[in-house]
DNA sequence: GATGAATGAGCGTTCATTCAT
DNA sequence: AATGAATGAACGCTCATTCAT
């Protein structure tokens, strides 16, 4: 039954974890200090050092929690009967949801992990290609049913597909692309409809078929 | 003897910044130290500071110097007289050679500079646009002459385009995708293809047309 | 056991505020490296930095401590029922002893801030200036009083008092002056007839009331 | 016969140093950059080490150019068949006017050498108390004649009059006192009379002869 | 004399991490 | 668990001075 009475126990670690998330999307993560998170968790300065080996494990916990909820959700979307087109649909809901639901922590797990494979991203890589892999099975199993055309390799398609939706996500990051309920939705379908039925218009002048959630 | 030739005589600002590529492709920005890059020119330490304010300003501009090249010939391009699918090619086929010539330098850029917003990026947000909105007045343009879709903004489109390109790119960086010259001429035509045409099959079984440079 | 009978417990901050007093007395603020106090004081590097800003803080805190005290003892003497000539007195008094107490603290004081108006001096002339504003108050009360003479302006006379003990307190910093309890006894007594009474006998001959503690 | 013609030959020896009063006044001499005096002399970096061994060689030719001058004159004041307190007259007048004359070169000599005996004063030490000397010479000239009292040692005496004219100009050159003709020729007769005839009222009423120019 | 590129020792400051309590 | 003082390696930058031309 854990602490009786119910949850005033408070997980300084997740506080801590919390924090970091405030702080890593503030200032960077090299642009912060411990103390800084320890300050904005209101702990002391050592008991970060209690909970975490280092700063980078730290960014390393935040990103595998969120990495790991990504992965399951592919795993889940592609079991799903549904078509390449709205699995891919669900994947892009699913990482833009994420944003809305909580910018600080895609924006720490893009900005210092993803993006930045030279430094924490390379320790996380194999983590990181396991999700384009599972996007790729996708779009194999697309190609295998006779939707997607068979002259873009999987994995190709894949790294598209996911740069077009982290690009976007960038985008809000940084001011670059008006944010709000409306956009994230509309860029959901939009950014499936170009990748999958591209910009041109096709020659039987389709316009497509619009999914929605 | 002076220099009767031609260029025996050295730029040594050149040399530093030719260094400064080198070492920040290899040890990345934040993981090297000035000395590492007067070492690698061979030159000494104080000399990287007569011609440089800063180690930050090394890296400024080595992307202000590749990044003009980019937008320059990206203007170029959309000053031809080609269809938007061949300009996009175009594009695709400057940025990739770029990488294929200098990896380097393309790794600095995008690792250090375009992917990491955050910091330095911050800095050169401005010139960063104008490159999407280059791209996006090439969308613009094939909608207005009805050959791209209207639903999708220009803006969008172009994010989708360059999201794609920057992510293969990262793939060959990081040793995701496999590099060579095959693979690079192949991706220029693939990622126009998904983009322009889509990974869907279109309703009439067309698989498209192959633009080729 | 604690500290059960008293001063034991060492407050490093001191510690390292006692240690730059040596130091910098030694070999001048510019002249010595945070390294030197640091090593003096018998601590890590990184903990002057704990407790201090910069280098330039901990002069800044001597200084002002010390300054504090002169500018409070000021204030005391001249609330004090005695004539203008005792006052200065007690003044002159009050800095020799000050200098005969702790040497180094004032050597610092006066080479690196007061005599320094240049450089760090700047930070503090409003607290300097405090000083002589206070010992103008003396001179206008003697004024006022009919005891000094009202031809030399009260700022004007502070100055020359101020400037004649600092440049005693130089003359026993450099060596040019000799030092020793008797010498600085009798420096009270000869700078305050100088400048009361003057170095010209008198016309009726009166060598002047000898002043003592 | 030289340069022939006249003084079209500039001579770049005297402008450095002229560039290096300026700079020097203005940002101090740890404050300022060889290059700073370089610049505003308008000569190439390394012409300055051409004509000097270091930045301090700079700042003693300044100073010793002076001084000697300074120690020159008190003697010719000495040497002058007038009182005692007509000669102190002539010396604060000097220095006074010296300072009236180029405020700039008063400033460095003062803040940086007389004023900085830990650093620079130290090489110039002897010097300086050569003009202690000579100002003791003074009073105890006066002594022998019964004009000054001998209760006052002469090199006491003589430190006393030298602190009260530099800390004048100190207040001059901080804008502590207020500046101006008036003020400078007031502050001769007043530091005279202050030194001579002390702040306070002699006992016969007497104010005291003004001694003038 | 004149130029300014080249040298490199030196130093203030930062901050992740450790540790005694 | 919790605190925050203590540690010290690391690094960017400055700038006086030298030197080749």
């Amino acid at each position: 039954m854990g602490s009786p009475g119910g949850n005033e126990t408070v997980d300084k670690r997740r506080i801590i974890l919390d924090a970091a998330i405030g702080v890593f999307a503030s200032k960077g993560f090299h642009g912060c200090r411990v103390s800084d998170i320890a300050k904005e968790a209101g702990v002391a300065y050592g008991l970060v050092y209690h909970y975490f080996d280092s700063k980078e494990e730290m960014l390393n916990t935040l990103f595998s929690e969120r990495w790991g909820v990504l992965l399951d959700r592919i795993s889940e979307i592609d079991d799903e009967d549904r078509s390449a087109r709205e699995k891919l649909y669900e994947v892009a809901s699913f990482i833009i949801d994420s944003y809305q639901h909580d910018p600080d922590l895609m924006k720490v797990i893009i900005v210092e992990v993803t993006r930045a494979a030279n430094s924490f991203g390379r320790a996380h890589l194999k983590e990181i290609e396991e999700a384009y892999r599972r996007i790729e099975g996708i779009v194999a199993g697309a190609q295998r049913d006779g939707v997607f055309k068979k002259t873009i390799p999987p994995e190709f398609a894949s790294m598209v597909f996911y740069g077009a939706i982290e690009q976007l996500l960038s985008g809000w990051i940084f001011d670059i692309l008006p944010k709000g309920e409306k956009e994230f939705e509309r860029a959901k379908i939009q950014v499936v409809e170009a990748v999958c039925s591209g910009l041109e218009i096709a020659e039987d002048g389709a316009v497509t078929k619009v999914t929605g959630s």
